[in-house]
DNA sequence: CATGAATGAGCTTTCATTCAT
DNA sequence: CATGAATGAAAGCTCATTCAT
């Protein structure tokens, strides 16, 4: 994959709404052609292929998740606040790219395939709440974990999920809603 | 989709591989055929396509999975407890047919998009958790929550991301083991 | 490549005048397709693909050549009346097939390349051709030769090229006369 | 054809590899780009495409056959001596080009067709051995032949096939024996 | 003069699907 | 009922070639 200058990168976000709306397999090059208004030959002269733009364009918004999540957790504070502002970050990101969000989880089987994604998921969310579950198992602000990792896993998926679905899919809900919601789950359960 | 005989529908069955692998684009139908020992004519002769054999291992699952939780669901004891034994009954159904979830995993939003997996999915987990909750929260047993559909869908996501990445993928959990971590956290949450 | 029917393999020899004329790189498959009559996806379920077509048509004329040449190595007689014999066999093959062998002629870099061709070429002229000049030189009717294998590579060449030349691109001999002034340079060669 | 700086012409001669190796059509620009150091769109401003590349290579070669040829022919001495002299000559170059030489074997086919290679093949080998076949059966040093010209054609054949084979393809061979060989042959003959 | 960037025009190949037997 | 044979319909990808700088 050859840099793209900027105003390609640009113009191939646009590709997003294709690959939410169809998945990867169905949206061909020529779509992706005339969506964006690059040339299909152009398009392979910087990037190898379908599969390559639907990397770039998950790295892209997984950055962003990246970023998000990383400023949220280096605030002051205590170890469930970080936690809860994160999960909101992660949320709003949901509600700034629906259309890539939704891609993403469209073809999560296959990014999940795809190891620079699958190592940019754990970059971005999964390393920084295991490292944070610990902290906050240390500092006393959180419950001790018998396995950490799958429990940093398990908020992914509550939040992903219920993230896609409520602020892209069946729009309706506010990520701050959303946010308090999945916050009291996380932090305090279910139970009464 | 002409009803397959028995002998047939558990050839069939050995397809998930295939569709855990590759995703359903790139299973061809000729490598279905290989797979199971089918002929790629009579496999159309039961089945409209590849998409409808995919729905059909998909209705197959799921409707384990209903079935599992239902029986979790319909014993007696306090809701905590039943919301317990459900989450476990769910892992369970990733050990017992672990490609097919897997399969389940990777074609993710294709699923979504068919209507009667959506529904499935729906009826499964989504509605039983989702009544069990309030029920929880009437008989006291759980806290009440401003919306207990997306609490409902932050426990599927939770348990299905954990389920599969646990157990299929990097297996060396157990379902009991899994569903210790994901019960603490969905009952008590992660706070101290 | 699939065995293909009698029927293909009589159509498919139509595709020689494509090769002859244009090479194998500029001859499309929809051309063969449409000279032929065969549907280009039925050509593929046949043959591998181009190269395997034009493999088939040379193996088709090499098989004949192998014959023509056999029989006139077969025949009783004297080394050298033997190998004026097989030299007017080749030649004629060049008559009877002017297209194929053009083809040959053509791409006969290529299909250097393609072992099982260059095998046959091997099998059906310099071999025998090979044996005869050894045979001759012990029974005292040919000249022993220090390398008979290139003195036979010389004779393939000198029929081959002439033949071509002489009775396919442009026509106006027999194959008598070009055999009459061949056998002649072979046996005897050009000095007083 | 702009006339391309000596300095250019040298590093084009690389391409040589290429073209034996693969042949015009499986040689990309690109290739030619890498393997000669020189960009494409440069090569572009000399010359007017891939085949044009071509016939600038083989008619570098050619020139050198046609004036090794003429050398030898030239020399003082009968007609069959000359002829000996050029067959030998001509063997040389295949040692001193000898990727070049495979590459005009490997596009024989396509190079025939070019006129103007055509004209040169003839004018380099076919004719003067004709003029020199006609020679030496007026001086009484070679025997008169029917189809002089065939005989020519026969000659280069025959020269070609087994240089190409002896000197290029399977190395081990020395000009001097396989032109001995050849000599023996075309002047007189395998006949006891 | 030289060349990096961009693209128009195709072509091979693949497959899902059909249907006569 | 079951299936081997055949094919229509795409689509991904490649490259030769151009041109502004």
């Amino acid at each position: 994959m050859r840099t793209p200058p900027p105003a390609m990168r640009q113009k191939v976000l646009a590709a997003a709404d294709l690959f939410a709306e169809h998945g990867l397999d169905a949206t061909k090059m020529e779509d992706i052609a005339t969506a964006t208004g690059v040339p299909k030959a152009t398009l392979y002269y910087y990037f190898e292929g379908k599969e390559d733009i639907l990397t770039f364009l998950f790295t892209e918004i997984l950055d962003n998740v990246a970023e998000a999540i990383a400023g949220a957790l280096a605030a002051p504070g205590s170890a469930s606040d970080r936690l809860a502002a994160a999960i909101l970050a992660h949320l709003r990101i949901f509600e700034r790219f629906p259309m890539a969000s939704r891609a993403l989880q469209f073809d999560l089987g296959r990014a999940a395939r795809v190891p620079v994604i699958a190592r940019r998921v754990d970059t971005a969310f999964v390393e920084p709440v295991h490292a944070l579950l610990l902290e906050g198992a240390s500092d006393g602000s959180l419950r001790p974990t018998d396995h950490p990792r799958l429990a940093a896993l398990a908020i992914l998926g509550a939040v992903t999920t219920t993230g896609i679905n409520a602020l892209t899919i069946r729009p309706g809900h506010q990520a701050e809603g959303v946010a308090a919601e999945l916050v009291a789950l996380v932090l305090s359960g279910v139970a009464a």
